[in-house]
DNA sequence: CTTGTTACATCATTAGTCTATGTAAACCTT
DNA sequence: AAGGTTTACATAGACTAATGATGTAACAAG
């Protein structure tokens, strides 16, 4: 899917902090599970961008630890502040998601429902 | 709902677009439509800069017509290309809503599906 | 004639993603 | 050991979109 930049603003720090609430992981590796999961055109300045502000808002714990494949990796993982900005994020999803919905089946102006 | 804000980037092009396939309307009128459906906080700036872009990226036709209850309205209706518009709009949504909903369903790393 | 509603218009700010580029660690190949 | 590839974090600058604040003007009601 081509030129969906401006539809994931605001999407992407939640996909971001869904995938590390799975379990710890690292920027690189986030990365690649968005590219994974169909997002293919997200680079890894635009998710290093995100975990710096995640850091900024103390939403992760971060561990730096040695790699066997590559420099260290920074791991993040949620705090608690980090889980409650998810569940939020989630509910801010669904409101969106469902008026979007809304719109859609809407009949136009003079017809009958 | 508050601060949606960044997630309705892109999103809200779309709303609009939406809403004049409906049949004429002019800005101050899509505000209101916009509000109604729940994005409360939505401002007529907003609803102007988004007309603007529609009107130079050439995806409406504009009628000037008088008011009787206030200045003259700048009436919209979508033309081919603001119909193809709203078409790839809805595709993108639907992309990125399923790949959410697949993000959102997904189990924890190890655990089988 | 002042106030309220309707309605379009502009400017500066803020936020998020992307492009491009840099740096460096570990591995593999020759 | 020299060079290439993959892994991995980091930064600067550009671009786009939504918002807040504000302005202007038409019309109605009192």
């Amino acid at each position: 899917m081509e030129n969906i930049t401006e539809m994931l603003k605001g999407v992407l720090e939640g996909c971001v902090l869904e995938i590390i609430s799975r379990g710890e992981t690292y920027g690189y590796e986030i990365t690649q599970q968005l590219r994974k999961l169909g997002f293919t055109d997200v680079v890894e300045g635009t998710v290093y961008t995100i975990t710096m502000r995640l850091e900024k808002k103390n939403l992760v714990n971060i561990e730096k630890k040695p790699s066997t494949m590559g420099p260290p990796r920074k791991f993040y993982t949620l705090n608690e502040a980090g889980q409650e900005q998810l569940k939020i994020f989630w509910e801010k999803w669904e409101f969106i998601s469902s008026k979007m919905n809304e719109l859609k089946k809407m009949k136009p102006k003079g017809e009958a429902i």
